[in-house]
DNA sequence: CTGTTAGCGCATTCAG
DNA sequence: CTGAATGCGCTAACAG
């Protein structure tokens, strides 16, 4: 049938308030009109459950390519309470660490055959809020969501009703909901023991704001190491710029108790300090050793190659996501959530003061 | 009104085929019931673009509280044959270039109230086309892509019906499709010409696959430069995975026309190259000069700072959004699609032999 | 300014 | 094994 003759079978219709629109989508009851079977036939050839003749299903698939039907999966979704999607909040898109996350998650949304619907919110709880509102008006099946800061999230499950949620790489308040995590703390507090092994006996944190649970959960694993070694913890919270890294970092250096070492909260820190020793003229590990906390693709190629705190941000999404379609499967509401806890590495390369050639990894 | 007033309510209604749930969710005409209007009052009140008395709205805002009523966006979308969503088609979300680009694209569609669906299409052709499918049965107002393989994307015009698509950082084949692009040509062209500004002479270029337009768009403005000053070109297409490299870079420093500078295709190919110069013990830009396309994060801390070409990727994944949703307010589908093609910069630090103490940016 | 009617495309229910 | 009727929640079109 050519796409003359299609566009013309679809304006044959009795229906009243029809727009004879040369370009209207086929509907199925078009096809069952074609195939000269009800609409049923055709659902059910679809779906693909119930039984259905070999010879009906045959013309009823003919009709379908003739006519080069799709299904509405809005109709769909809006007929059948549930939309196959799934809403997925981050912080930025642009924080490869957040990206690899997000990438895990359409990855395991794709093998379920759902649709992910992505919003940022820039760690603000109130947009946090109203995308999650809006992802709810769009009644998506479940939700997966890096809150934004602590104490200050408003995502509760009474918000999402019975719609399931899982939180990851920061948990929520509600302790209905379930989280997935890393080992924030003891990864940090391993490293610091790493690098009081070197023989440092100042060795500073320096962080962005403590109101982000993993920057906090961080500090909580260095100073217990630096307890535990009966060292003075030395810690900022304050890296917000270039600028005030740079300020802080020179005011420590100068006194006589000066850091002989550097543990950073995250990838963007690292960069501020990297940036500040590079200016103050500081060799690493010489001048300063330094480790950071999150590896990044080219650590290895930084002068020199950095040791980090490795952390699976793909298995923290994988894990995320699979946990939340078993909930949409089991359709229950738990009392009480999950709480995963997720392993790190400690990447040791050069910058802490090992001579290894390549680096090794810790568990 | 208490909850369990309010669930009391949702059960008490006249319709016949009515799951007494407890938890449904209020409907606009559990809204206008307990208002005591009919539901296009409500929708009115709702949409705002109508008058509606102030007496009435504030019955109608007060019921709306009181049962927490939220509009179904799916029942809208059904209804107004337009979802307020977007598709975003990718390769990966793992890639900082492609998240980047993302993240720019949901944040136009934030501004414009849009929802966007993301998916990646692991570059291959046929996951695309599927996923393309599967977004217009979800009824999308409109598409961003950034296609696969050139002579290999399935996405035509007649595909997407009147559904508006923009392409980016790469074009398709399709006259009738948006495309915007960066200078990949002139960028490596220009980047080249600065290595043979430093007296180089054999300048190599490695890349991956050729199939790839902006690999392919890059290698022909080094062709042309290394053309325009006499020089022979030197170029693979074969740096598929760190193995892979090392064996080509050994293979090429081999001989005595052995390359004296590098230019890579992309980071992923920047980071296999600087893995093999590292093995082979070789130093930059002593023994070899390196220029690489695409500047990363941490470019600067690399060993020496790396020179490279900077694409605008924020801003490509902007226009091309804003462009799209130009397409859908006009709603009309035109004959031949725009071609926009944003500059690039250069950005001077040190792999290239400059002797800047910091970065130097021309454009 | 406000209410009524009708139908978007599909799948559940119930009859054949 | 198949079909007809029905309504999901909302809004355009028309009355009042």
């Amino acid at each position: 049938m050519s796409e003359v003759h299609v566009n013309a079978f679809l304006n044959r219709t009795k229906q009243r308030h029809r727009v004879p629109a040369v370009h209207r989508k086929p509907t199925m009851s078009d096809v069952a009109r074609l195939a000269g079977v009800g609409t049923m036939t055709v659902s059910r050839v679809l779906s693909g459950a119930v039984r259905v003749s070999a010879q009906t299903t045959l013309r009823v698939q003919t009709a379908i390519e003739q006519l080069k039907y799709r299904p509405n999966e809005l109709a769909r979704a809006f007929r059948g309470q549930r939309s196959r999607s799934i809403g997925l909040i981050i912080p930025y898109l642009y924080d490869p660490f957040f990206a690899n996350c997000a990438h895990a998650v359409t990855s395991v949304a794709k093998e379920h055959g759902y649709s992910v619907i992505i919003t940022t919110s820039a760690e603000d709880p109130d947009t946090e809020l109203a995308e999650a509102e809006h992802m709810l008006e769009r009644h998506v099946d479940g939700m997966v969501v890096i809150p934004s800061p602590f104490r200050q999230t408003r995502l509760t499950r009474s918000l999402f009703g019975k719609t399931p949620v899982v939180a990851f790489d920061r948990p929520v308040h509600d302790p209905s909901l379930d989280v997935v995590l890393v080992q924030n703390t003891a990864g940090a507090r391993r490293i610091v023991e790493h690098l009081i092994e070197h023989g440092h006996k100042r060795v500073a944190y320096m962080g962005l704001s403590r109101s982000l649970f993993t920057i906090n959960a961080r500090f909580l694993g260095y100073r217990r190491a630096m307890q535990e070694a009966g060292l003075a913890a030395d810690a900022t919270f304050d890296c917000i710029t270039e600028d005030d890294t740079q300020r802080i970092l020179k005011e420590k250096m100068r006194g006589k108790d000066a850091p002989t070492a550097i543990l950073t909260s995250n990838t963007l820190v690292t960069r501020y300090v990297l940036t500040a020793i590079a200016h103050m003229g500081m060799r690493i590990p010489s001048d300063v050793a330094f480790a950071g906390f999150d590896d990044f693709d080219m650590a290895e190629f930084t002068a020199p190659p950095l040791t980090v705190v490795r952390q699976p941000a793909q298995e923290m999404g994988r894990v995320a996501t699979s946990l939340l379609f078993d909930r949409i499967a089991r359709g229950e509401t738990p009392q009480s959530g999950n709480r995963i806890v997720l392993p790190v590495e400690i990447v040791l390369r050069r910058s802490c003061g090992c001579k290894h050639r390549t680096e090794v990894v810790i568990n």
